[in-house]
DNA sequence: CTGGATCCTTCACGATACTG
DNA sequence: CAGTATCGTGAAGGATCCAG
């Protein structure tokens, strides 16, 4: 729509919408951490995710075919979700995700101690 | 309070929280790209974004401490926003999810093609 | 057990007008 | 020029019930 915007910011834009939902990145930590997890083992590993919205997000993560849906045709049913191949190259970009948000924490938590101890706030430019 | 979850997680969403927002990433790519940029001069180059979001987006990036804001006391105001070294710290991570943004466009390009030459669909496992 | 269908709430974002 | 103040909207998410 708009050249203006680098094309760098597109795909950056792009990788986030991927991979973003409220849930998404939780849910594919678990897959990458214990490999093939049915819908209820998903679940109770995320005790605050509703059966809606895990079933909403599984679903878009299967159409980015990130992840493999399986289902056993028996009763009582039987699906289990695994990442794809393709899917596990996202395991290099959530460990540097992970990285520089723990870094992050940090590095605010250190921004708020010297707040305290040093007069800060002065921060227009001075006119000579 | 859940051990479950593993600590990875939560890391991954906290950088996930403070990067987002519809137009934070843009505008950091502006201030990597450009260094240093007025107000005015970051919103010509998001001709999408309102006056109200723009402000709102820096400040909350101001507030990370991931850019600078210099007030320039004089009228009509000046106000220039940079990145802060420390902020400057987010260019590997956006390098990184440039490329795999860049890449995951391509891989579901291929997906939809074999799509569409091979019968795909059965994904039931076998029951034997 | 998996998950569809409905209804409801919240909040990020947008549109617009005004101001030092 | 660089904001603030208001009001409105839609879409994401939550709660709940139903079904094969």
């Amino acid at each position: 729509m708009n050249d203006n915007i680098k094309p760098q910011q597109c795909k950056v834009v792009n990788a986030l919408d991927t991979l973003l939902g409220k849930w998404k990145p939780i849910i594919l930590q678990h897959l990458l951490a214990e490999g093939t997890l049915r819908f209820n083992e998903l679940r109770k590993r995320m005790p605050n995710i509703t059966q809606r919205m895990l079933t909403l997000h599984l679903r878009e993560l299967e159409e980015q075919d990130l992840i493999n849906r399986v289902v056993y045709p028996q009763v009582p049913p039987k699906v289990e979700y695994s990442l794809t191949e393709y899917g596990k190259t996202i395991e290099p970009l959530m460990e540097a995700l992970h990285q520089w948000g723990k870094s992050h924490l940090q590095h605010i938590e250190n921004v708020k101690k010297s707040d305290l101890t040093k007069d800060e706030g002065n921060k227009e430019a001075s006119i000579h």
